[in-house]
DNA sequence: ATGCTGATGCAACCAGGTTGCAAAGTTTAT
DNA sequence: ATAAACTTTGCAACCTGGTTGCATCAGCAT
C-alpha cells in the first residue's frame, strides 16, 4: 500500500513525506472530491496550513486537479494516471446538490467550444449541478 | 434612461428604490461580469450588505445570474430579456487570465452532457478560462 | 397622521484561504 | 561524521468575501 503511494508520489516528482503519504491516502480512499476543510477533519490533529501547501504541491505536480463547484470552497481529487491537465483532460464534474458531493465523471469530457474570434482558450471547468443518484428518489 | 431602468426592475417584480436603479444602471454599463467587491468600488460610499442584498434580490428575480469563474469571488451579469435561467437558456462564461474579465458568451449555449444513469441535472456552470481579445497579443 | 412592510446602513461575525516566521527534518558537500 | 543549505512543518496571525442581526428609515395603505 505505502508502496504504491510513494511510487505516486516518486512519479509526479514530490518528495514523500509522513505528511503526504498520509493525505494522498486519504485522497484515494475518497469516492468524491475534497475540500480543504473536510480535509481537516480527517484528521485529529493537523495543521491547515500544512495540508494547504500539500494539496498545492500535489497540484502543481499534477497529482490531483481542482474544482470549483460553486460551493464555498474548492475541491480536489486524484489525477487519472495518464493526466496532465490539459485542455483534452478534462472531465466533467458533478455536484449534488443534496448530499454536496462532488463527483468527477471521468468517462464524460469536456466538450470543445467554439470560441469568439482572438479568444485564446487555456482551460475549461463545467460543473453539472443536480441530485446523484444515491440520493435520487 | 431612469425609465428603461425601472421598467427591466418593474418586468421583473423588483421595487424601484433609488439603490436599486444606481446598481442596475451600473451592472448595465458594464461589459464584463462583476463581483460584488468590484460594485462596491463603483460607489462613493455604499454599504456592503445592502449591495448584496440587493444582488441577491436582483438574481432572485432572475434579472441577473452569477457566475462562479474560480476567482476568489462571484460575479453577476444580466440576463437577457427572454431569460428565465432554465438549462437551455444557459451560457458559456469566459475568464481571462490576464485581465481577469469574465466574459458572458451569449452566444454560445452550454453543450447538452449525458449523465449517469440516475443523475438529475439542475443546473450547468461551465468557465472557459484563457486569454480574451483584448489581451491577446 | 398612523401603522405596516420592506429597504437601508452599520457593525459585527464567520469561514476559507493565505502568508511570515521559527523550529524540525532532510539532503548535500566536505 | 559534521556542518551548511535547503525543505517541510506547525503555529499564529491576517485578509477578503460573504453573511446576518438589529435599529432606523422610507414608502404606501388605512
Amino acid at each position: 500500500m505505502k508502496d504504491r503511494i510513494d511510487e505516486q508520489l516518486h512519479s509526479r516528482n514530490i518528495k514523500p513525506t509522513a505528511m503526504r503519504e498520509l493525505v494522498l491516502k486519504v485522497l484515494t480512499d475518497q469516492k468524491t472530491a475534497i475540500s480543504l476543510p473536510e480535509l481537516e477533519l480527517k484528521f485529529e490533529k493537523a495543521d491547515k496550513a500544512t495540508l494547504y501547501r500539500t494539496l498545492k504541491t500535489f497540484e502543481e505536480n499534477k497529482l490531483i486537479h481542482s474544482i470549483n463547484d460553486g460551493t464555498a470552497s474548492v475541491k480536489y481529487a486524484l489525477c487519472r494516471e495518464s493526466c496532465e491537465c490539459y485542455p483534452e483532460d478534462l472531465h466533467v464534474h458533478f455536484l449534488c446538490t443534496v448530499c454536496e458531493h462532488t463527483y468527477c465523471l471521468n468517462d464524460i469530457p469536456v466538450p470543445k467550444i467554439n470560441l469568439p474570434a482572438k479568444f485564446r482558450l487555456e482551460n475549461v471547468n463545467m460543473v453539472v449541478k443536480g441530485v446523484c443518484s444515491n440520493c435520487y428518489t
